[in-house]
DNA sequence: GAATATGTACTCGGATACACATTGTCCGAGTCGATGCGG
DNA sequence: CCGCATCGACTCGGACAATGTGTATCCGAGTACATATTC
């Protein structure tokens, strides 16, 4: 899996610490921890495009989440991310074997495939269950410094 | 993910239907689907080291099923292709940001990594309920004539 | 003093290189079976 | 006829390219703010 993933996730539940309306520029949220300014930048457009962030362009523009952290889930910035096709996709081995039929699409019959894909659907299952809010509650409760060191380092940065 | 995930499946499951201490030689194997043989004999090759085919060399050599089609499971199969990493690697990014203890590893204590763990244990534990085994009973109920093609095609391919 | 035109700095967005992993191919080491020879 | 040495063909195994995807970077288009100018 990409590694933007980890980068965009974590960068969402930043913004979440953040007052309402504030946009940050994707080289602040870069330097939080690190990270290569310009290609994280690439990483927030893929959620501009997904509809998770808006973006602003300008002084004081940057992004922001553009729906509220309950109706954001960890699949919705993976898929974002990497892209709604499953890990493994089926290539219809089976049209080339014995007593194929070439009207019928193995995506759908072929048993293997099947199996592979509610792997695929309870590991979506598992991503979907899990909002941004949801996990903003989980760090604030067993890290409650985090909200606050948050913000600090943003201020901070924005020498 | 791999390619070669759906080609050590399928050839697996031929596998189970050619009598017992028949070794298929990968050019066979390949030839089923129409593969690059040579590849395909690199994939057989990792089922190898991992213990769920052995190969032997010289004429009438070829693979076989190592164990029981009832004790490997789909999982073991992903493993030995794909490597047992899972899909998400923490890089632990928290050691950059504000209120980082070095002497903690992130990638047990991130929440964000604990959530992406838990998916991905989801996505094993479904792969490990499915056995060789069960993959075949399902077919041969479903489509009764596969093992019997199978085999055909297979001596078939002997000329 | 207020409104407006202008300049400037800042931000995103896409186009452009680079690196690595996956995919694909090839040839050599080893092995088993067949064959021919000798007893 | 039987046993054995030799030969040959077949198979895996790892080393060697080609390709595609993910990673990283840079520069241009657009925007909002601040400033200077004019009424």
């Amino acid at each position: 899996m990409s590694e933007g993933v980890e980068w965009a996730v974590h960068s969402c539940l930043n913004l979440t610490w953040l007052p309402s309306g504030q946009a940050v520029p994707a080289a602040k949220l870069a330097a939080f921890y690190g990270l290569p300014a310009a290609y994280l930048n690439k990483q927030l457009q893929a959620l501009a495009r997904a509809g998770i962030v808006t973006s602003t362009s300008g002084p004081r523009g940057g992004f922001q989440l553009a729906r509220s952290p309950e109706t954001i889930t960890l699949l919705d910035i993976v898929v974002a991310i990497e892209g709604a096709d499953a890990a493994f996709r089926c290539e219809q081995l089976l049209k080339e074997g014995p007593g194929a039929d070439p009207t019928v699409d193995y995506r759908q019959s072929c048993l293997v495939s099947q199996a592979m894909s509610r792997a695929d659907l309870a590991w979506r299952k598992e991503l979907a269950g899990q909002t941004l809010a949801g996990l903003k509650a989980q760090v604030e409760q067993r890290y409650p410094a985090t909200p606050g060191n948050t913000v600090n380092r943003f201020t901070a940065l924005r020498a």
